[in-house]
DNA sequence: GCCCATCCATGAATGCCGCTCATACGACGA
DNA sequence: TCGTCGTATGAGCGGCATTCATGGATGGGC
């Protein structure tokens, strides 16, 4: 009997799991709803276990369900780097052809100002490769979580003492970036209007600064992103600090003024698995990454 | 189409490359010659690339071949896994329900004085699991070799600059064990002794010592392993330089010497796969690992 | 040189397995 | 109560993997 599950099985699984629903994975994979049902019972046959508890809007994954789909995910992952690698070593092929996507997971503003550059001039190197950008939010195990969970090659990440590169992880710094004061252009007392900050922003690298500083703002408004901070700030509503990536391209209705020595910095970094560190896309990445940085 | 490798199309190429043949091949499996030349071919032409050369007598694979087998029996171990993990998970079981072979390659002293302790508390805390060990050399890849190859699941190796973690490996340091002098006890000039010593220990940690030594040793003799050295030391016919491990239960007929602070040492270690790195028995493992080398 | 043994390759027939279609079932909201 | 939005299920069909039978290549024995 075939004991275990077929990679088509597999990305039933990841799909439904990632869809949140049978019905809505079918319409993802361009199969049937009933296609899905009957393929997700027959793994969960296979395996003894029930993966997903169906429920009124769509399905979630069980404790086993979890663990099912993030080892599917690393199969998948596995299967696709078999086969780029075999195509790759094919009777004495040279390595430098690099082809095929190369999933990214960054937050915003590294998205925003730091990837263009880079992945500018990583295609125009590797025109077959295809770069995929995904924005993720920094918050809990953020872009290394979609690394971990094989839904990236490449995490860009920023790496501290609060948030390190996780032990089954690869990473490294690329660069050290500090904080700035912007307000709202020529506005007299920029330290007395509100202070505008963002949610990824809470548990990071100001607060111990802020602690220091005998400047306390009047009022803390929160907005969605980096983008909004900066927006609410050009149209004269508050002051912010932010770090210098978001800060790249900022209107000329804001001021921007260096913090001085003493100011806040974080380190912006990647992560990836050692796995996808040692083929030769993620390596022409981090290359062009250290390029830009240094 | 279904651009991916099935399971059993794995087996197929895994098996081909273990027996060295497609018609071995296939009694191996309990199938018909022309099913495993149908699924090479197929396999063949979804990878795009050529896996095995055939020949007079069998198929040996190709260097795309290796690769793929490479992947093939990681990809195996990981769907293996995979049950495990969900079985073990499945409805409100209790989450450590740890069950199946784990497959160890460790270098002898190792396996002898090492892992039995280890294996003894793991196995009390996880009856279900079943540890497999595999003495490997110390010579070439080692046993992070057999760990890239998908033979085993996790290796125990000597880890330093002329050996490190590579880089699609993960691994960690489990303990620093020094060399001591090891003689026929009472004998009264043990340094006048021809030096015993054994190909793994040929490249190792040794050499640079020695080098900073003013005693040479009058003849050196080359055994067959670390055993057989501490048999010959322990006749009384020489003396030798060994690590630690290697002189667990060694037998009263010979005299350890410590060498001093500026002994040679040697990092004993773990290497595993990030994949495997990531399931419960590997890390259950780890777990013990440390904590009898802590 | 001929033959045979031992491999792998190939084409047609077959049987299983996964997909679709149609439909049933259950829950929720109007 | 009905309509909608989910999933479950059984019947039937089609494709794919396997088998069977056979062909082709290669090297060793005589």
């Amino acid at each position: 009997m075939t004991e275990d599950l077929a990679p088509r099985e597999l990305r039933v699984l990841v799909a439904v799991g990632r869809e949140r629903g049978f019905s809505a994975a079918a319409v993802a994979l361009g199969m049937t709803q009933s296609a899905v049902s009957h393929s997700v019972r027959g793994s969960e046959r296979k395996l003894g276990a029930v993966l997903f508890e169906r429920g009124r809007n769509g399905a979630t994954a069980t404790a086993a369900g979890e663990r099912a789909l993030a080892h599917a995910r690393r199969v998948l992952r596995l299967l696709d780097v078999m086969a780029a690698e075999v195509r790759g070593a094919r009777s004495g092929a040279e390595p430098d052809i690099l082809a095929g996507p190369l999933r990214i997971a960054a937050f915003r503003s590294a998205a925003l100002h730091l990837l263009p550059r880079v992945l500018g001039r990583l295609t125009a190197r590797h025109p077959e490769l295809v770069p995929e950008v995904r924005i993720v939010r920094e918050v809990g195990r953020g872009t290394a979580g979609e690394v971990l969970d094989g839904r990236a090659d490449l995490g860009i990440a920023t790496i501290g003492t609060s948030s390190p590169v996780p032990p089954e992880l690869v990473g490294g710094v690329l660069l050290e970036e500090g904080y700035a004061l912007v307000h709202p252009a020529g506005h007299p007392a920029p330290r007395t209007l509100p202070l505008v900050d963002w949610t990824e922003n809470c548990t990071s690298y100001t607060r111990e600064w802020w602690a220091g500083q005998e400047w306390l703002p009047p009022a803390t408004v929160e907005a969605e992103d980096d983008g909004a901070v900066l927006s609410m700030v050009s149209t004269g509503y508050g002051m912010a600090v932010m770090p210098e990536l978001s800060l790249v391209g900022a209107p000329s209705s804001v001021e921007i003024t260096d913090l001085g020595p003493e100011r806040p910095t974080r380190s912006v970094g990647y992560v990836t698995t050692p796995e996808l560190a040692a083929s030769l896309a993620v390596r022409a990445l981090i290359r062009e990454l250290r390029a830009a940085a240094g």
